[in-house]
RNA sequence: GGAGGGGUACCAAAGUGGUCAAAUGGGGCGGACUGUAAAUCCGUUGCGGAAGCUUCGAAGGUUCGAAUCCUUCCCCCUCCA
């Protein structure tokens, strides 16, 4: 018990609370009986990143640990939309955008999760035949004031922005979730929290052994302050092309090294320790705990082909200056151009106003000689390579036009 | 039903008759630097090869001249009930 409890602690950020946490686990040894975790999926957004891995890597560390998850395809409460975190209120989904988005989910899903020990159910299941009465049941639970305790209402209402009746009931039927599906422990970030410990409360109503809240870190996204997600633009998809996830990873802060080792590798407790001091102690370049965190990452999502060739694209292009060895071709009339229509020609510019301060400011280079005049004329040639800045390439190609 | 506040560029937010293609911050892009696409510093950020053109919720109007004034319309928010 005390290895699980070891593993289940890593990373995590709050257990609630952690002695019925223990109880649980000692009973579900004594009896051989798995715990159920529950994790709600929200299918508004259908795209995984690398911050909801995290709450999928502790899921997958409670399956090792003989658990059962139960993954809860939110396609009633989809409809409503979660208002944790969101400034205005969700638009709701139709249920064919639902049905969709879930799709998607699940194939992402299980390149964390164990499929053997997983097992998938929507919420419309349950949610759906409640009948007038019962909804009006659960929502005596609790007071508006109680409600307001939540920071995202709470700030909503202090800022003057709306917040809408049916926003108030997703937090109690995910809360009926947990009663419906009899869960143990159920996971979120600690956004969650509120929601979280509605569970508690619902199942405590209808007489039920209250579950543990188990909450982890949120992830910081790509600039190192907001939480990953998608509409920041922030994030790292797990389903990205092979030199994007990279190079993705790449530009994570270097402070962020040891949390991103402690939440998103899968490296062992004993090595995190050995790669999180030795960053610490500067013993440890933070560009090569990067690298090998990238190339974990694309491993694990795209396979270790893709992870080897997306390493020496970096070397190649960011260590080195050369040029990629894979360039993308656009076919081109031969002859003289202007260096401004040819960049807008080859999509390396928006507009001539783009490109020309493209060339202004020294990032346009062509066959490696950089290009300092706005007027100059360049015959182009079958092979001839256009950069704009140090990673957009075009090679042109006039045969054949 | 009544009273009030507001809609400015990718986002946030100044600007309330000319000096506004529109301050400032964020973001983006670029440069320098660093064996990192990190950090830091600097530059740049409507379109146009130039003259110039089009932008401040929409449409009209006043004016030599409007993001700024007037009219109508659309949208959002708050308070009272």
């Amino acid at each position: 018990m005390q290895r699980q409890l070891t593993i289940i602690r890593r990373g995590v950020a709050e257990i609630v609370p952690e002695q019925s946490l223990v109880q649980k686990l000692r009973r579900s040894i004594l009896t051989g009986k798995p715990l159920r975790v529950k994790l709600g999926m929200d299918p508004t957004a259908p795209d995984i990143h690398l911050g909801h891995t995290v709450v999928l890597n502790k899921i997958r560390q409670l399956q090792e640990l003989g658990h059962i998850a139960h993954l809860v395809i939110g396609d009633f409460t989809g409809q409503i939309g979660d208002p944790t975190d969101k400034a205005e209120t969700r638009k709701q989904l139709t249920p064919q955008q639902v049905e969709e988005n879930a799709r998607t989910y699940k194939e992402q899903v299980f390149k964390v999760l164990d499929p053997e020990k997983t097992e998938l159910v929507h919420n419309s299941t349950w949610l759906a035949p409640l009948r007038f009465a019962e909804v009006v049941r659960l929502a005596s639970t609790l007071t508006v004031a109680r409600m307001l305790e939540r920071e995202d209402f709470t700030k909503r209402f202090r800022e003057n922005r709306p917040i809408h009746v049916h926003e108030f009931f997703y937090p109690l039927m995910q809360a009926y979730d947990s009663v419906a599906l009899h869960t143990d422990i159920e996971l979120g970030g600690t956004d969650q929290k509120f929601n979280l410990l509605m569970g508690r409360t619902l199942q405590r109503e209808f007489g039920q052994q209250e579950q543990v809240a188990l909450m982890m870190p949120l992830l910081e996204g790509l600039d190192g302050i907001h939480k990953m997600s998608k509409s920041l633009g922030n994030y790292i998809g797990i389903d990205e092309p092979t030199q994007q996830m990279y190079g993705k990873a790449m530009s994570i802060p270097d402070v962020l090294m040891p949390r991103y080792f402690e939440l998103v590798s899968q490296v062992s407790n004993e090595e995190l320790v050995a790669i999180q001091s030795g960053l610490a102690d500067g013993s440890y370049h933070p560009r090569d705990a990067k690298m090998r965190l990238a190339r974990e990452v694309v491993t694990r999502f795209l396979g270790e082909q893709a992870a080897e060739e997306a390493e020496k694209h970096w070397r190649e292009v960011f260590q080195q200056g050369d040029l990629p060895s894979d360039i993308p071709e656009a076919n081109l009339a031969a002859g003289r151009y202007w260096v401004i229509r040819l960049l807008v020609e080859l999509g390396l510019a928006g507009s001539n106003s783009e490109a020309r301060r493209a060339v202004e400011q020294g990032a346009v280079r062509v066959d490696g000689q950089r290009v300092e005049d706005v007027n100059a004329e360049l015959d182009v040639r079958d092979g001839t390579v256009v950069q704009v800045g140090k990673r957009r390439f075009q090679r042109c190609r006039t045969v054949g036009v």
